[in-house]
RNA sequence: GUCCCCUUCGUCUAGAGGCCCAGGACACCAGCCUUUCACGUUGGUAACACGGGUUCGAAUCCCGUAGGGGACGCCA
């Protein structure tokens, strides 16, 4: 490829006024795979022009977000507080071309005829009343906005990627302000000035833009500046299809990663909603970059679906590292109290991590599962497992552990040895292993009784029997 | 209220005029596998919002209706 601009080039540009929102994940995802796909580059810009509500912490957060979700950034993270010079000085440069003009309309007087129309069910809209007016007649004291000059006929027009051409009538739209009378611009302002400084070509962001766009594009209009193309992709809402909120569940990247959701899961699911490939469903990031275009979204809004996310990190867990999943668990493990998580329980949750892993939704389920493993003898019974723990079987687990005693600690030997031993007296299989599972796991589930036996030990095997056995 | 957008199984989607009395996945139900729980596997229930056109033929094109969403700030 030869020197230039690249062709593509993306940019995620988050407010940092609270924790990264799932739906944000989506666009800095759509907006990363959409770059890499196309060999361009992607960026991180953060719109903290409004200092009441912006913090560090949400920066931060939005940050660990992205790092935990491997949403890689090229070049240095664009503060947008930093450049409020450059919007101003755009903002002139519109004011001398004659696209923009200086308005002397107080905020309260504004407010006032606002609440005025709405009181008579009417829209408000800025008359343009400072358009022509001579600006010697302004009320002393009161500090000017500037307003973009924004045509009044005709219309304007986008061609989205997603959405299809787009037009609104012209008359619509009235005088946006640019720049407030305390010198600071206006979103719809820096948006573009950044986004053309940065050479951005493609804005992917959530379809709640897409008004905004035509306005926007009145801007680039007046600067005699190239527009980007536009992709809006619907939103994500709830199970129920109302606006996503706390009471579905988990809705900020960092609390799905509480929950024991793996970034790769999350991003597969997050890829699936409302972008589709024929009938592909698991899709890890080499081929989600492979695949991804803009022409695989879809129009409409989408709703969260727990249970598929559940299902997906179900299958990302199973195609995990067991060295990644048992470091996972382990970490989890240690917040949990009543746990003894020495060298030796560790070796044993590194050794039933394989047979864990396929039955666990989440790392938290992961986490739970391997609880018994790290517990100290003796162990506390549920009551479905103590019921299976009748006097008959405590005596039977004392003639057991005798035969254990004697037997190799691999799979093979030990599911041998379980078989011999029920034929020899006289049970069915099940009836050795479930009373057996409740003494060695205090529980009625467990991965395979000789996988749980060979992961435990001997000696810890026999410790756990004694301390049921009679 | 005004403007803009959307509408295939409960959910996510495949589908770009005949391959579709609509395919896949999750969820759900039943069977199989099995030492438990999972996994896996087999089968099943289940959708083109509605009404008009256009066409030999429409889920696919056009128009209306209904429903849903978004935007209407000197917030972002």
């Amino acid at each position: 490829m030869a020197n230039g601009p690249p062709i593509v080039r993306t940019r995620f540009a988050p407010s940092p006024t609270g924790p990264l929102h799932i739906g944000g994940v989506r666009t800095a995802l759509f907006n990363y795979l959409f770059s890499r796909h196309h060999g361009g580059e992607f960026f991180l810009r953060i719109e903290d022009t409004d200092r009441e509500r912006s913090t560090e912490a949400a920066t931060q957060g939005i940050i660990e977000s992205l790092d935990w979700l491997d949403l890689e950034r090229d070049g240095q993270t664009v503060f947008q507080s930093t450049r409020i010079g450059r919007h101003a000085e755009v903002a002139g440069e519109l004011l001398a071309l004659g696209r923009a003009y200086r308005c002397y309309l107080s905020p309260a007087e504004m407010a006032a005829e606002r609440e005025q129309a709405r009181a008579e069910g009417r829209q408000w809209r800025y008359d343009g009343r400072w358009r022509d007016r001579d600006p010697a007649e302004a009320p002393p004291g009161t500090k000017p906005a500037i307003r973009l000059k924004a045509p009044r006929d005709g219309e304007t027009e986008i061609d989205d990627l997603v959405q299809g051409t787009v037009r609104v009538s012209n008359a619509e739209l009235d005088d946006l302000v640019i720049l407030r009378g305390d010198g600071t611009p206006t979103y719809n302002h820096s948006v573009v000035v950044d986004d053309h400084d940065m050479g951005i070509t493609h804005v992917i962001r959530g379809d709640d833009h897409l008004t905004n766009t035509f306005r926007q594009a009145q801007i680039y209009a007046a600067m005699g500046w190239d527009r980007p193309q536009f992709a809006h992709l619907p939103l994500i809402h709830g199970p129920d299809g109302t606006k996503l909120s706390k009471r579905h569940g988990a809705q900020f990247a960092l609390e799905f990663r509480a929950q024991g959701y793996l970034p790769e899961a999350l991003c597969n699911y997050l890829l699936r909603l409302g972008w589709g490939h024929g009938d592909l469903e698991v899709l890890g990031r080499e081929e989600a970059i492979r695949l991804f275009d803009l022409d695989g979204v879809g129009r409409a809004p989408s709703r969260m679906d727990y249970a598929r996310l559940n299902y997906l990190n179900g299958v990302h867990i199973r195609q995990a590292d067991d060295g990644r999943l048992t470091r996972e668990a382990l970490e989890r493990l240690t917040r949990r109290p009543g746990l003894v998580l020495d060298d030796a329980a560790a070796a044993r949750i590194r050794r039933l991590v394989p047979a864990l892993k396929e039955r666990a939704k989440t790392l938290e389920e992961l986490a739970d599962s391997a609880a018994f493993l790290a517990r100290p003898v003796p162990l506390p019974i549920e009551p479905k497992a103590a019921a299976l723990l009748t006097p008959e079987a405590r005596r039977m687990l004392r003639d057991l552990a005798a035969a254990l005693a004697e037997c190799g600690f691999t799979s093979e030997a030990l599911d041998a040895a379980l078989r011999a031993f029920a034929e020899r007296t006289g049970r069915k299989l099940g009836q050795v292993a479930q009373p057996l599972r409740a003494a060695l796991t205090g529980s009625t589930a467990s991965p395979g009784i000789d996988a749980t036996l060979a992961a435990l030990g001997r000696d810890e095997t026999l410790s756990r029997i004694a301390a049921v056995a009679r």
